[in-house]
DNA sequence: TCGATCACGATTTTT
DNA sequence: TCGTGATCGA
């Protein structure tokens, strides 16, 4: 143990060792804050705690297991197995299974993700006749995420007069009744969302003291990892597990924080020290992850916030180089300077390999022009994020079957698949399942096994159709007791047609899916595998639904080490570190994002944001804007963002336009042809910039006009380029700035041969190409 | 009830 | 641009 704790800096040492009482644990970016986690666990079983009274909460499913590992290799595999560590979510759906009878829902109780609550919501708005463009479902759904987050239950929402005048304000009076509807329906289907995780174990440990009383008794030391992203949910079931003794230890980093979106409190860290008297308060300023011009970039940029607890990070590491900040003319040609610059710091007799860079974006939406670029460059990248692999529709219609066969009442399963594959039963019968259902305040498949007592209104036809549907399901039901889960699998994939239908479709998609059920069972096998191997008895399939709702797409990574580029948005880049960072798209209304606009508290969360950007990169940091950008199916004009003015000036590079010209000379041809395929693409908006662009132009907002779309003046574009000549240097919306080479044919025909800088030569049609003088 | 076609609308981040 | 939702005809 010693050994181990000689590997800690004075700061981290201290807060390892201090164990007698409550501690906060201030973890600047790349201060070590996992070690600190790590072998502070390693240090209270030293110490004699046994591992299975220590709960370690963490935010990601990633970060459980990197940790789990860890400890691991400290300690060893058979006591690490045994700890509770995992996210609020998995620790807290595991105690709620074990207890679930205390509040009257089934053990195997189905988690609804937000898809699911989605389409619930959706579903009781339109029984209850509500104009969805009124009642935005996304806002909807908000709104009564908040009030779970915040444990508002529905009679408290119905007597918060505040909330009530708040949805009157905002024209949607009924987000009450909607909250309460909503609230039945779970229960009656048996099942939780993601928050009622969260407010249901409040629940618990509010009426039934005695079961808080055990649990308080059980872990004895409670560790939270990402304090800052807490909720009032999550602080408050800590807050009451480790009231007694006091031994809990929760480590974050209010720089950090960007989940408020989802709840999440920056008040629960900083209030940290009002709310534990006397608990002690170690920081961790010291980082060993990132160049000191990186350190201090990010420092120059994070003190423009108002709040936050004081610190002043450091860095020992090199100097190294300033943060690069490029421009481009639009998103596409950011896309290849983006693959041009990887391509040519990998080149550049360094180390790096493509798994060296992350391309980090404030959207999702940003990846597919990027991912264009990078692929026709030839460089091998993997995106995390967009939608995972259990949210794809061939997956969720087989996990529904799942999903009823270990709980039938699950309404949103029952709705997907009672028509899935086609057997005749459409919307208006299923429309009258509902009806019947919530006149008796039953589940649909309480109606469905005893259609006439609940004066279901069908006609025979329909009424056989879905007995045989009830029959298929219970076979299903019957075999799950005799039956290993990827038998099971089979058995419902096979019996329902699912395959005959989908190795049917010989298109592309038809083939993916197919890959993708396939892959499921392989993942189905392995599940059950391991949990033999762990010392499992037997696997149910609910032991495996229960795991896999709670999944997301980057816990299933099979090839993590692969040599590849990294994209992701920048929440998801949270926690983990690269060589190299290009954070694109920093342009207003985009990075920081438009919702944040108005808001000071949302513009200082954008900050943050950009502020765990940066702070990913140990070596280099690059930061990217395009001038024009296609939203909504039409480029726009875009202004640099302000973030980047928060940065000092001293800590920044920006290359001049002649330098970029010489990175990309030797790569001409390849842009030639990239530059041609997304000429057919191009745009009719023409955007003009005022000036050449420079290192002070840049620190400023850019006056950027706009001339009208030239198909629709015609006439004025010839005008316009009646004065372009060999040698003259002019730009274009998409390919940049270049030089005309040479100008030939006469009106109409009219052809310019341009060497673009980024883009190599091209010729183009003055009719169509929208060039401006610069 | 179902499939195809068309129009429209919306776009932040995720356990 | 893309995906979803509404509408229509069979």
């Amino acid at each position: 143990m010693e050994e181990y704790l000689s590997q800690l800096n004075e700061s981290q040492l201290q807060a390892v060792t201090y164990s007698e009482g409550p501690s906060l644990v201030i973890a600047g970016a790349g201060s070590g804050k996992t070690r600190v986690l790590t072998y502070k666990i390693a240090y209270l079983l030293h110490q004699g705690f046994p591992p299975q009274s220590i709960l370690a909460l963490t935010f990601t499913n990633k970060a459980a297991r990197e940790m789990k590992e860890r400890i691991a290799s400290i300690v060893g595999e058979q006591q690490a197995r045994r700890l509770w560590m995992g996210t609020f979510h998995s620790i807290f759906s595991r105690i709620l299974r074990s207890e679930a009878s205390y509040l009257g829902y089934p053990s195997a109780f189905t988690i609804y993700d937000s898809a699911d609550s989605k389409s619930l919501l959706k579903s009781i708005m339109k029984e209850m006749q509500l104009d969805d463009k009124v009642y935005r479902i996304g806002t909807v759904q908000s709104r009564i995420s908040n009030a779970k987050n915040s444990l508002i239950t529905v009679k408290a929402y119905e007597q918060s007069k505040e909330l009530i005048e708040a949805d009157q304000h905002s024209k949607m009076p009924l987000i009450a009744e909607i909250y309460k509807r909503y609230q039945a329906r779970c229960k009656q289907a048996g099942a939780m969302d993601f928050d009622d995780l969260l407010l249901q174990t409040n629940i618990l440990f509010r009426d039934f003291p005695e079961v808080l009383e055990k649990y308080r008794r059980f872990f004895r030391y409670i560790l939270v990892d990402e304090y800052q992203d807490t909720n009032f949910a999550q602080h408050l079931i800590v807050q009451r597990l480790s009231e007694l003794h006091q031994r809990i230890c929760v480590v974050g980093d209010d720089a950090q924080s960007i989940y408020s979106f989802r709840g999440a409190n920056i008040d629960n860290i900083l209030q940290f020290k009002n709310v534990y008297p006397g608990c002690k308060i170690f920081k961790l300023e010291r980082n060993y992850r990132s160049t000191q011009s990186i350190v201090n970039a990010a420092n120059s940029l994070i003190h423009k916030n108002k709040e936050q607890i004081h610190k002043t990070v450091y860095s020992e590491n090199s100097v190294g180089e300033k943060i690069r900040v490029i421009s481009s003319y639009s998103d596409y040609e950011e896309g290849y300077v983006v693959a041009g610059k990887i391509a040519e710091m990998r080149m550049a007799g360094t180390h790096y390999t493509y798994s060296d860079f992350a391309i980090l974006y404030r959207t999702n939406a940003q990846s597919r022009i990027l991912e264009e670029a990078l692929r026709k460059r030839n460089i091998p990248y993997k995106i995390y994020g967009g939608l995972s692999f259990y949210q794809r529709k061939e997956i969720k219609d087989i996990i529904s079957y799942f999903r009823v066969i270990v709980n039938p009442h699950d309404e949103e399963a029952l709705k997907r698949i009672i028509n899935y594959p086609t057997r005749g039963i459409g919307e208006t019968t299923v429309n009258k399942l509902i009806a019947a259902a919530s006149d008796n305040e039953v589940s649909l498949w309480t109606v469905l096994q005893d259609p006439a007592a609940y004066k279901l209104p069908v006609n025979s036809g329909t009424a056989n159709k879905l007995n045989a549907f009830r029959e298929l399901l219970e076979s299903f039901m019957l075999k799950n007791d005799q039956l290993s889960v990827e038998e099971l699998a089979a058995v419902v994939v096979k019996e329902t047609g699912i395959v005959g239908s989908l190795f049917q479709d010989r298109s592309v998609e038809g083939i993916s899916k197919q890959e993708n059920l396939q892959e499921l069972i392989k993942g189905i096998s392995e599940f059950a595998e391991l949990k033999l191997e762990e010392g499992a008895e037997s696997v149910k399939l609910a032991d495996f639904l229960s795991e896999v709702s709670l999944l997301t797409d980057q816990d299933n990574d099979k090839n993590e080490n692969a040599n590849k580029v990294t994209m992701m948005t920048v929440h998801a880049a949270k926690g983990l570190e690269f060589k190299n960072v290009i954070v694109v798209g920093l342009e207003e209304d985009l990075f920081p994002s438009l919702m944040a606009k108005d808001s000071l508290r949302a513009i200082e969360e954008e900050r943050r944001l950009f502020y765990v950007a940066i702070t990913r990169a140990e070596e280099n940091c690059l930061l990217t804007y395009a001038k024009s950008r296609f939203r909504n199916g039409q480029s726009s004009i875009c202004s640099p963002s302000r973030f980047l003015k928060d940065i000092d000036a001293e800590f920044l590079d920006i290359p001049s336009v002649a330098s970029a010209e010489d990175t990309f000379q030797s790569k001409r041809a390849e842009y030639q042809s990239a530059a041609l395929s997304s000429f057919r693409n191009q745009t009719k908006a023409e955007d003009v910039f005022s000036s050449p662009v420079t290192a002070a132009a840049q620190q400023r907002v850019s006056h950027l006009t706009k001339i009208n779309d030239a198909a629709s003046s015609g006439g004025n574009v010839s005008a316009l380029n009646s004065n372009l000549q060999p040698g003259c240097r002019v730009r274009h919306e998409r390919f940049g700035e270049g030089e005309i080479l040479q100008i030939e044919g006469t009106d109409a025909n009219q052809k310019a041969t341009v060497l673009f800088d980024n883009f190599g030569q091209k010729q183009l049609l003055l009719k169509f190409a929208k060039l401006t003088l610069v």
